[in-house]
DNA sequence: GATGAATGAGCTTTCATTCAT
DNA sequence: CATGAATGAAAGCTCATTCAT
């Protein structure tokens, strides 16, 4: 009995692996159930087995991420304290409180929490992306109106947009999790610095010639 | 019955638009020649009249646009001469050079160039966003070489992937050309800020808090 | 008005023509009208004007070659006078007698008579191939009761179907009409031997040790 | 709703039988997988649980004599021993070996090879037939060379092509498997004859007046 | 005479899903 | 738990044919 539960765990293991690799290659909607019981060594109807319809696959592959992410949306008050960040002008200050946070983080830079955002279109968690992209685009309204930055509004969609879509990129393209959030930190950064750059150069300060390192 | 258009430009430009519709929204592989003939108000079979094929409808829809990206493609080194901007700091300067920069291309800025890149997936042309986004990421990298900058040509292809995203996004959700350009410009100029603060806070030299605008 | 009948004529032609190529090619079933009129240079719209329907045109091809084959068998009595040849067992004599037979037939054997009889099958005329074996089988038999032959009314309708069968190879494989009725009346000839052959083994006579000729 | 029939193999059976008839009657191109499911009485969508596809039915259905077919060729000098007969003028002696050797044969004179061979085109097998024809072909050109006969090598394939379709036709015609093999035995003892005829009149030494049977 | 437009039925194939065993 | 059987809808595409211009 014991040993048939056993197996019943690694084939549901196997669905869940074969299942991320397909939601992850074709989307939700082009992901085909017979290639992931296929690949899982099943058939069809025993995959439904498990799990009672497509949507329920991919809920269950995308449950804990989606609710990691909510949770990280509704608390972002408290981890999220990088505002003092904006009190320093040193970079490597910057640095080390974004790299402090990220690492303090959960696991959600997953294959899977890119699945969520990137793959899930038919799924009816199809707005979890554009709702995090305006959750993000609110909080740079905030911090423009509080830094009296005007005239970008347009933008700020657009760049909560790629943005994630960086920190997406990156979850695709570097498999070990270490690297993944030391990139993450640089990218992000690397909008920081756009973003400070947009306030400075507004008000007239920066960048100036004399702020040119001497070649 | 008797009812007779006999406007075969009509019918062919209702089918372009409903074409693009579809394969805007749902992408080429998921796109259906069905729906796309039901919209246009006519049936598949006279659709197979117009166009013999689902790719070529695509292609019909992407040709020229895909025909002036190869062009500046090709001859971006004689149009593409921002290289001047990085002479001066002010922001001004660089905003002046790039929009003439992007003022003066061909309107290629088109839901059509967002589907060549972003909705090809199946088609011939599927390579054409990642070509294009290595081509960029080549760009960055020279620069990159040329001011001394290391540590960060990891990020340069998501950099550039999503600088191009961003455009494309621009292009999405805004249809005036003229506001699309204008917001093509700022986008740009936001990242060449991000760019050139990773530059100058890798030399120690900015920012520091001297440059901290007085609230 | 004659410059435009004669272009009419030409078209004509030309669809007449490319009609052959394609029904031998591929039967009447599966040939297509489209491919007739692409190849023909015209549309398929004003193929409609010249001939009415795709079996109005297999009809128009194979026309001529019907009613002269329904001439001959009509009066292929009278044609038909080979019977002296049975009162030789001289070879020569057989070739000589049909040479003359084979050379005074009016031009039957050509390609549209190949596709009278072997690519008729969805027309009307699909059934002529098989009128005519059953025909020369009932030939085939007469000769046999006369002939005193007996166990080998069954192979009648088999070796009518092959011997006509390998004519309308011939036709098929070589398109010089003097080469294709030399051929022909080789390969009558072998028949008739077969035939020959089978009568005399009956009967005991041939083939004996000693006819065998000397090595 | 809640009739169940449960026995894979007896619709297994079914469509295999219905497909038979299908390619057999109208050929592997214009055989159509939806009358094969409705005669066999289910759905298409269902026959396809059966087979993966159009050329996959035929293949199952024609596999087994395509083996034997290619088993018989390449074996064919082991098996093949006729060429004693041509020592022998009796043709009881001819009759003799020949129905040995078709009755040694495994079953391959069925419908399905039939199917194979005239029935295949559009499929990988289309080839079949024709190499048969000139593997046979050459079997009678290395014989007309032994026997120093010449002018008839064009004729070669056409009667190859006719000796097969002979058979072929035996089979399609008769359904008593023990009748085909005898009428097949038959049916190439005449064209032994008649090829026999030809040799022996290039002689001159037959058939000869003297040879005539008296009336 | 010639053409583009249009039609409806057909094709092979894939899809997610259900159900009795 | 696992499976084979079955379904109906949809996919892209081709067919012969008609008709107004």
């Amino acid at each position: 009995m014991i040993v048939i539960q056993y197996k019943k765990d690694e084939l549901n293991n196997r669905i869940l692996e074969e299942a991320e690799k397909e939601f992850f290659e074709k989307g939700y909607e082009h992901a085909s159930v017979r290639q992931i019981a296929k690949r899982a060594g099943t058939t069809i109807s025993n995959l439904y087995n498990y799990y009672e319809s497509k949507e329920a696959l991919f809920e269950a592959l995308v449950k804990d991420e989606c609710e990691g992410f909510q949770y990280f949306i509704q608390h972002h008050d408290t981890m999220d304290k990088p505002d003092e960040a904006w009190e320093s002008m040193d970079i490597r200050v910057w640095r080390r409180i974004l790299e402090d946070f990220i690492h303090s983080l959960p696991p959600i830079f997953t294959k899977r929490f890119y699945i969520l955002l990137n793959c899930s279109r038919g799924t009816r968690y199809e707005e979890t992306k554009t709702f995090f992209i305006r959750f993000m685009n609110e909080h740079f309204l905030e911090h423009m109106d509080t830094m009296g930055l005007k005239g970008f509004r347009e933008l700020g969609n657009v760049i909560a947009e790629q943005m994630l879509g960086g920190i997406l990129s990156i979850i695709r393209d570097y498999a070990d999790e270490k690297q993944v959030r030391h990139l993450i930190v640089e990218y992000i950064l690397f909008f920081f610095m756009g973003y400070m750059g947009l306030m400075l150069s507004n008000t007239g300060q920066w960048p100036n010639p004399g702020a040119i390192p001497a070649k």
